[in-house]
DNA sequence: ACTTGACCAGATTTCGAACTTGGTCATACG
DNA sequence: CGTATGACCAAGTTCGAAATCTGGTCAAGT
């Protein structure tokens, strides 16, 4: 059964490919059977409709973040740190056009997908965030006097303002520069000296793969 | 002549009100003139076009904000300082329905004034930024770790992060809370210790006030 | 001298016809 | 017998022309 996989594959290869190039309004299920070299209603054997083939492509997206979230963890549990987190997060995110886009709102790329996020639970996602913070503030690498709720609202919003700050066209220096610029702000604005131990990255990585 | 200057607030009170109930699109100068209890021709005696009196509800709008923070810096000046600066004028943005609008991308309310903002120059908005971080470098008001163009842009990234974060549903607290922690992130992450002298707040207002 | 609203051109909206496309399923194929 | 397909249909979208609206002007009124 695994040429059933591959050819789920190389339909969500084509989709992806096709979304960035044209946009989710221009692309069509014929579209993307056709560039996939199969028939139409071969591409509903595998998504019951076209939200949720799309779903599926954003989805993917997300989990390649993640692994290279959980990647990085596992080659440097420092990366558990949140800045060194932020800006591998930033990395990760900015390397894929499809969630750069998404991020961003360009309703272009994204349609009616964006803000709905296409079955991507923004809720959990704060909660995973929360819950990691939790755990960083237990093991005293980030500033306790600062309640977790008010800290992980806070990253976030810096998180994000970096994330914006990208469609500004006047950036500084190249994106690699501004990872590290995010990097330098959140360690001092949030993160307290320490060296995580692979457990911690393990467990920071556990909690990002919760969030397929 | 004072007469006119009356009206010309009337107008413009009556188009910011109208402008936040209905969105820009549908407000007429029609419309605007009846409330405004005059004739529609009249509108044209103070502004040439549509847009140039909705440029200037704007524009007012913004000098209210600058207005507020030259207040604040006279009254106190620690506002001088940037992370007392940040909060205020938050809140300064908060507290103006067409500010907020404008900052969050609100097409509904601002039509196509959104990014062209209205003949309100947004590189000057930067570099006023950006000379106001110099001089608070220069008085060994904020970390020195950091070039000015990267700290300026770090900030503006902080900023604008917790300013978008208000269209979030879920934000913690109270709006003064949130401004509290908008503080505390850019103290810990740019500020150096320092009480600044009433000279330094003005220098600042007087950048500002370039703004108008 | 100042104000006004009727007026007009151009922009916008409306609405239905023409076209497109998501999703189905009878047929073809292996 | 199971899998793949594309012709087909209804729902949705686009298009264009007619109808309506509105920014801006200016002759007339105060």
């Amino acid at each position: 059964m695994t040429a059933r996989t591959d050819r789920e594959t190389k339909i969500l290869d084509v989709a992806a490919d096709m979304l960035v190039r044209h946009g989710y309004r221009r692309v069509t299920i014929d579209d993307v059977a056709g560039a996939a070299g199969i028939g139409k209603g071969t591409v509903y054997l595998h998504w019951k409709t076209r939200e949720e083939l799309f779903s599926a492509v954003f989805a993917r997206a997300v989990r390649g973040a993640i692994a290279d979230m959980v990647t990085a963890l596992r080659a440097d549990p420092a990366v558990a740190l949140l800045h060194r987190f932020a800006a591998e997060f930033f990395l990760a995110i900015l390397r894929r056009p499809l969630l750069y886009g998404m991020v961003i709102g360009d309703v272009q790329m994204w349609g009616k997908l964006v803000g709905s996020e296409a079955g991507y639970d923004g809720g959990r996602h704060n909660m995973v965030m929360a819950s990691y913070v939790d755990v960083l503030a237990a093991r005293g690498f980030v500033r306790t006097d600062l309640a977790t709720p008010e800290l992980t609202y806070a990253f976030q919003s810096v998180f994000e303002g970096f994330i914006y700050a990208e469609r500004t066209v006047g950036s500084t220096g190249t994106r690699d520069e501004r990872a590290r610029l995010l990097s330098a702000t959140v360690e001092s604005a949030f993160s307290r000296p320490g060296t995580p131990d692979a457990a911690l990255a393990d467990e920071v990585a556990a909690l990002l793969s919760g969030l397929v």
